[in-house]
RNA sequence: GACAAGAUGGCUGAAAGGUUAAGGCAACGGACUGCAAAUCCGUUUUUUAUGAGUUCGAAUCUCAUUCUUGUCUCCA
């Protein structure tokens, strides 16, 4: 039976604001649609952190059993750098700035992109669709919403009618909670030369000025499509009308999903996402992330160590991703050198504990409750992914390790395939952690190191300590440290 | 200004009305060590921003205040 069957899942739906009991359109399918990066740039930290969650997302829905496919687009186009008028695409922005081809921006980021997510252990979605790829789908999307009255011509351009739509007894500002007729009298002072007929109109299609060098033809002008028709499209031809998840950072709600929701829900007449889900934001020492500020990091400098200015030294993405499990994917993270260097000491009990399960001895009784365990650690992640609490079982699972390793604590055979097993499957398949320190020494800094660690054992048993502490010490400056056990002593570079 | 999320120990971060408020880090004590480090075992700390209220009972619900973050223009 497949443990979804068993395991209740509960989600948080940003549109209802309360957990739900998770129901597929599909039995045993989920669709999933998270709005992935706007490829102008290298991703950042917090971009990150948003991905890393709908992974783990991804993961504990695999590992449920649940045939899934996760739909995970790439913005290569539509962004409006400013305002609609003045309006100017954000990839074309950047091209002439550094004079390429637009197409040659998206791809240098792009596989900039894949190469972070890679790096950090990511599961590459089902399909990873492009926005410049469905300009034709868009196209047809912009015209079935004209022909049911919600979007209007002007000048080449195309909106949507926020007005009509709503009088249409629909609800826009349904998942933001922002009442259209308070915003419209809110508005700052329009200087009536917009060609929008109300300033909560949005584009689904803009004409492009002589300037502009991505540009397509369509029935109204040669132009480009607004940012927010992309993922209605994306999420509809490969999920479609209905579709289970849909995923994003907290910062899209307004605008961005509320109008994914108007532009579905005018096409299909149904409400096009059952499960919102919503992760927040990452602060970096307590501050907003922001390039203008300084007060940034890529994730690349975090696993090279090469921004001192913020961290102490490297960190391993297994650190990295442990250190953003430990916190619950709906409540702001603050990113620091000193919440890091904390993570890497419980990664690595953690990583520890894992590696000394292999080594152990059973015998005829447990002293620990395995099963009611590992429920435990199901039941978390089943509360709409409380990472966190699974974390926190874990531990609960380090120590009784670590006791049986004392002898403090004893296990039966089968107890002990069940506690490898879940283990196996919270620490790396879910959560996707990678034990990643080990691979770093080469054979020829091994024989190296061993020969140091044989020329102080001798100084050792000749009680030259002055000649065992200068070997000792000068390694650890260098990044290798001794660890003096019963069995002798072993090293770690650092 | 409007809308949204939040404020929990020395740090990080769970718990969403019900006995002693998770877990990690740090600190302290012990084991180990020539001494350390690493590792292991154990112990300690918060009464939950502030002030009211609802309740038999509140970190959890309500109101006010202060502060933080996000969105309202491109953002994960």
């Amino acid at each position: 039976m497949e443990l979804y069957k068993e395991n209740q899942l509960k989600i948080y739906n940003s549109l209802s604001k309360s957990k739900e009991i998770f129901k597929t359109v599909t039995e045993g399918r989920v669709g999933m649609y998270v709005c992935g990066p706007t490829v102008y740039s290298n991703v950042h930290l917090g971009n990150l952190r948003t991905f890393m969650s709908f992974d783990m997302v991804f993961r504990y829905l695999l590992h449920l059993g649940y045939k899934v496919r996760y739909v995970r687009n790439i913005t290569d186009a539509g962004h409006l750098e400013s305002d609609a008028d003045e309006g100017e695409d954000k990839i074309a922005k950047k091209a002439r700035l550094e004079e390429i081809e637009p197409m040659e921006v998206v791809q240098r980021y792009t596989v900039n992109f894949h190469e972070v997510t890679a790096k950090y252990n990511f599961l590459p979605p089902s399909i990873e669709p492009t926005a410049t790829g469905h300009i034709v789908e868009q196209i047809e999307m912009i015209k079935e919403i004209m022909d049911k009255g919600l979007a209007y011509e002007v000048n080449g351009s195309v909106y949507f009618d926020v007005i009509k739509y709503n009088s249409d007894g629909n609800n826009y500002g349904i998942l933001s909670g922002r009442n259209v007729e308070d915003a419209i009298h809110n508005t700052r002072a329009l200087d009536g030369q917009s060609e929008k007929r109300n300033p909560q109109d949005f584009a689904l299609w803009k004409k492009a000025d002589e300037r502009h060098i991505m540009k397509w033809p369509s029935p109204w002008s040669d132009g480009f499509p607004g940012w927010h028709l992309e993922c209605s499209v994306m999420s509809s031809k490969y999920l479609g009308d209905q579709i289970d998840i849909h995923g994003g950072g907290m910062d899209l709600k307004f605008p961005h999903h509320e109008c994914e929701i108007a532009q579905s829900h005018a096409c299909s007449g149904v409400q096009p996402v059952n499960y919102w889900m919503h992760a927040n934001m990452l602060l970096l020492n307590g501050q907003k992330m922001a390039k203008s500020t300084g007060n940034n990091i890529l994730p690349e400098e975090i696993l090279t160590g090469s921004n001192k200015e913020i961290l102490s030294k490297a960190f391993g993405v297994g650190v990295v991703r442990f250190f953003i499990m430990q916190a619950h994917y709906r409540s702001i993270l603050d990113f620091s050198n000193e919440a890091l260097l904390a993570s890497e000491k419980g990664f690595n009990k953690l990583m520890e504990a894992v590696g000394i399960l292999k080594e152990l001895k059973v015998t005829e009784k447990s002293t620990f409750n395995v099963s009611e365990w590992k429920q435990k650690c199901y039941d978390a992640m089943s509360d709409d992914f409380n990472t966190p609490i699974l974390i926190a079982n874990l531990f609960e699972a380090v120590k009784f390790i670590n006791q049986l390793k004392d002898d403090k604590a004893t296990i039966t055979a089968e107890d002990l395939e069940v506690l490898k097993t879940t283990l196996d499957v919270f620490v790396f398949d879910v959560l996707g952690l990678v034990n990643d320190g080990k691979e770093q020494s080469s054979d020829k800094l091994e024989g190296a190191v061993e020969l140091l660690i044989k020329l102080r054992k001798e100084a050792r048993e000749n009680k030259d300590w002055a000649l065992s502490d200068q070997i000792r010490d000068e390694l650890l400056e260098i990044g290798i440290q001794l660890k003096d056990g019963r069995e002798g002593t072993s090293f770690s570079v650092n």
